[in-house]
RNA sequence: CGGGGCAUAGCUCAGUCCGGUAGAGCGCCUGGUUUGGGACCAGGAAGUCGUCGGUUCAAAUCCGGCUGCCCCGACCA
């Protein structure tokens, strides 16, 4: 569909009063980019080239509350397609949605051990439910303490075991397999837009099994699901596999991830699927009748991930000039900007963006764009110059611009530039019109394809192996992944951490079966583990 | 929670040392000329100088309290 509302240009719309000064510019001591149009390059600063991204392309914007972001509807845009996406994923795979409250009472928390600890320190808690207004000034009335505080849920297992109890109570039961999608609060210290906020969104799948196994095969099969996302959505690579138990979600037995590896050599865990065992059935006294007549605990998964995929879709493929989106997530496929020196010059080229624009939305509807057509902008704007124009849309990631100009009608030809190949390199003159939908729709797919590639290629160049703990402290200092092994102690994980900073990401399922020596300890080791900075 | 920095127009900042009519660039609005890689001219709108108090004839500027934000560190999806 074209866009409705012509005139609609990538102009800045900044409305709203007072946003916090010195935002994107470090402070007081940062400094802005020499060119205010241009973005920070990604050699120059690479946390100010992000921020500069998110801020440009109109992704998000701090808000005036401390750690939380406002997502802007760019940003959000991005987000509904991974949800579309990720959400499809799990109803193929037999999963429904539901919804859980937001706050959990203090006792629910305390029933399991190490989730309560594991959460302690980044839990906001509600004390009371009523302000009271005193000469004008607003307070909390003290007088309206609750009996008992309720946390802003961090995750939910605990709320939604305490409400499972009611639900299991056969094996005909069982395998519950539910989702929600919503916010969740963790009270971080610092935070950083989309990668750690202290509210974000996300979802949280928990299930419940009559079986080990089966819950077992539960958790492994959601985290190839994440995969899958990652990989066939995202176009971003990931290393799959457990976590050392370090790093596991606390209350699990043991936690899968899909570990991203971003350009700047940083790891990102991009999502976790945790087996639980029978932990919270326990601690909440879910208890079902089996077959055989027993009673038996049902056994657990969670599984998770949030809009800090956008950080990574961003730190995965975005470049100097801006954004960069997969088509598969991108909230425009195509944006078509007419061009012309006068009214004219310039209506041919607009009726005919207009016609391309058209038959661009019958192209056949597959599961490449999940069944939807694909989504077309004409850029109107007739005040600005093209090469602003060209500039703007690629700072927000459009996969694909067609330009229509007056050279191009008397051909009747138009020109497509492909975002992943920025600037003039990626353009390709005298695409006649009438085939042009079909090549956009090629264009597409070789995008999605060549981002993934480009990024699995620049991942892979960055992986080593490291024999020695000595040979393994000189490499870390340059970025990216370093297999090296580990005798599988957390005494030894969290020395490498204190003298490294670099942390196990993950045990890959796929890695090679070598024995060795742990780089530390010297003891054995079955098979080498990734090791990285992270985010 | 420690260490540092900052707060003046929508954004980025100058002005603060040395008190005296509130500034620039970008953006925005209007008109005109433009338009194939970030155009130009002219005009215009826009700020209780974070907040509370003190000193002073006079405070963005000096002094004190408070608040907020950013960066670095510890912690973390």
């Amino acid at each position: 569909m074209s866009d409705q509302k012509g005139g609609n240009q990538p102009a800045n719309n900044n409305q709203g009063k007072k946003q916090q000064k010195g935002g994107n510019l470090a402070g007081g001591g940062g400094t802005p980019p020499a060119d205010d149009k241009k973005i920070t390059s990604r050699t120059a600063d690479y946390s100010q080239w992000y921020l500069d991204i998110v801020r440009r392309a109109e992704l998000a914007d701090n808000s005036d509350v401390r750690g939380c972001m406002v997502i802007k509807p760019n940003g959000y845009a991005i987000w509904e397609n991974m949800q579309r996406a990720i959400d499809g994923l799990f109803k193929a795979t037999g999963h429904v949605n539901a919804y859980f409250p937001l706050f959990i009472p203090k006792s629910f928390f305390q029933k399991e051990e190490q989730m309560a600890e594991g959460f302690a320190k980044e839990c906001a808690v509600v004390t009371h439910y009523r302000l009271k207004s005193t000469n004008g000034k607003i307070e909390v009335d003290p007088e309206a303490k609750l009996e008992e505080e309720l946390i802003v849920r961090p995750t939910s297992e605990t709320i939604i075991w305490n409400t499972y109890k009611g639900w299991i109570q056969s094996y005909r039961d069982l395998p519950l397999l539910i989702n929600q999608w919503c916010n969740v609060v963790r009270w971080e210290m610092r935070t950083r837009l989309f990668l750690r906020t202290s509210e974000f969104l996300w979802q949280e799948g928990h299930t419940a099994h009559a079986t080990q196994a089966e819950a077992e095969a539960e958790t492994l099969q959601m985290v190839n699901v994440y995969r899958q996302f990652a990989e066939d959505w995202m176009a971003m690579p990931v290393l799959v596999g457990p976590k050392s138990d370090g790093q596991k979600f606390p209350g699990a037995i043991y936690t899968l991830c899909i570990e991203a590896l971003m350009q700047d050599g940083k790891a990102l865990q991009a999502g976790t699927s945790h087996f639980l065992g029978q932990n919270f059935s326990k601690a909440f006294d879910v208890q079902f009748t089996a077959e055989d007549g027993k009673r038996e605990f049902p056994w657990a998964t969670s599984w998770g991930a949030s809009t800090r995929l956008i950080g990574g879709l961003i730190m995965t493929h975005s470049d100097d000039n801006g954004l960069v989106i997969p088509p598969r997530l991108a909230p425009t496929h195509v944006v078509i900007c007419p061009m012309g020196r006068s009214d004219e010059e310039r209506a041919p080229c607009t009726a005919a963006a207009e016609k391309l624009a058209a038959a661009i939305a019958e192209l056949p509807r597959d599961d490449f764009y999940g069944y939807q057509p694909l989504r077309v902008k004409i850029d109107r704007d007739t005040k600005n110059s093209p090469g602003h124009r060209f500039a703007e849309w690629e700072l927000r990631g459009v996969p694909v611009r067609v330009e229509i100009g007056p050279k191009d009608m008397e051909k009747s030809a138009c020109v497509l530039a492909r975002r992943d190949i920025p600037g003039k390199e990626g353009k390709t003159m005298g695409v006649p019109l009438d085939v042009a939908p079909q090549q956009i729709d090629a264009l597409m797919r070789e995008i999605q394809k060549n981002l993934f590639d480009r990024a699995k290629k620049a991942r892979d160049a960055t992986m080593r192996t490291a024999n020695s703990y000595d040979e393994f402290k000189q490499m870390i200092e340059q970025p990216g992944f370093i297999w090296a092994h580990w005798d599988g102690t957390r005494a030894t994980e969290d020395k490498i951490q204190e003298e490294t900073k670099a942390t196990i990401r993950v045990i890959p399922f796929d890695g090679p079966k070598e024995a060795g020596q742990c780089m530390v300890t010297g003891q054995p080791s079955e098979k080498r583990v990734i090791f990285a900075r992270a985010y």
